[in-house]
DNA sequence: ACCACGATGAACT
DNA sequence: GTTCATCGTGGTC
C-alpha cells in the first residue's frame, strides 16, 4: 500500500479553498487542457467504499475537444442529446460510455453555448490506492489509470457522474490545484509535449493532445 | 456503420 | 520489452 500522500484520507480534508473555479474552464479549450495538467482529480469516497478514502490523481495527460470546425469532436455536428452538454455551463463534468466498455470524463470549457471539452487521459494516482487495484483487478500501479477508460474505472466514475459540476464543493467529482497543497509530485519542473490526439481519424493533424514530458503514467510516450 | 478504448495473445526484437 | 491485430461491447446518428 502507497503511503507517501495520506493528506485524502484525513477526515478534516476540506477541498472547497483548493477547488478550480468556474472562470478557469471559461476559456479557450486549449488552454484550459494545458493548464490542467498537474492539477487533481478528486472522488469522494462512495457508498460501497467501507474506508471513506477520497480516489485522488494528478492529471498528466490530456485532449482538447472543440466544435464545428474539429471533426474528431463530439460537437462536430451541433448539438444532439450526447453533445448537447458539450454546450454547456463551464467547469461541469461531461461523462460518456464508449465502445460498450468504458467511461470517459471530461471537463466542459468555453462560455455558456460554445462547445468544448478537456479529455481526462490519464491521472497519476495519489490517494485511495486500494481501491483502485480492487476495481482494476491488477497489481501493476502504472497500469492503474494509464488510460481515459483505466482511470474512469479506478476512480469508479460512470454515467451517473455526467453533468456533476466540477466546482463545487459537495460534487461527488471535482478538481483542485495541486500547487496549493503541500504535495511532492509537481513541484518538479514540467515540460509539456503537445502531439496528435490518440485514436482519431478525423482531425488526426490538430496538436490537441497534451501530457507531462517523462511521466511513467500518461497513456503512452 | 461508426467509434476519443482495453485486454489479450502473437510475433517480433 | 515491445508492437500489432483482433474483438467485445453498446450508444449515437
Amino acid at each position: 500500500m502507497n503511503k507517501k500522500i495520506n493528506i485524502f484520507t484525513d477526515k478534516k480534508f476540506n477541498p472547497e479553498s483548493y477547488i478550480l473555479t468556474r472562470s478557469f474552464y471559461e476559456r479557450d479549450t486549449e488552454v484550459v487542457a494545458k493548464e490542467l495538467l498537474g492539477k487533481i482529480l478528486l472522488v469522494k469516497p462512495q457508498e460501497n467504499d467501507a474506508r471513506g478514502e477520497f480516489c485522488a490523481g494528478r492529471i498528466v495527460d490530456i485532449e482538447a475537444y472543440y466544435g464545428a470546425n474539429d471533426p474528431a469532436s463530439h460537437a462536430y455536428n451541433g448539438v444532439t442529446p450526447r453533445s448537447r452538454i458539450m454546450f454547456e455551463t463551464p467547469g461541469i463534468a461531461y461523462v460518456y460510455f464508449c465502445y460498450g466498455n468504458h467511461y470517459i470524463i471530461n471537463a466542459v470549457s468555453e462560455k455558456y453555448g460554445i462547445p468544448g471539452a478537456a479529455m481526462i487521459r490519464a491521472v497519476e494516482p495519489l490517494s485511495g490506492l486500494d481501491l483502485m487495484y480492487e476495481r482494476r483487478k491488477t497489481d501493476s500501479l502504472t497500469n492503474l489509470s494509464s488510460g481515459p477508460g483505466k482511470l474512469t474505472m479506478a476512480f469508479g466514475i460512470n454515467k451517473d457522474f455526467n453533468g456533476l459540476d466540477l466546482t463545487r464543493a459537495d460534487s461527488k467529482v471535482i478538481i483542485i490545484d495541486a500547487s496549493k497543497l503541500n504535495l511532492i509530485p509537481g513541484k518538479e519542473k514540467t515540460e509539456i509535449i503537445s502531439c496528435p490526439r490518440i485514436g482519431i481519424k478525423n482531425g488526426a493533424d490538430k496538436l490537441l493532445r497534451f501530457y507531462i514530458k517523462g511521466n511513467n503514467f500518461a497513456s503512452h510516450k
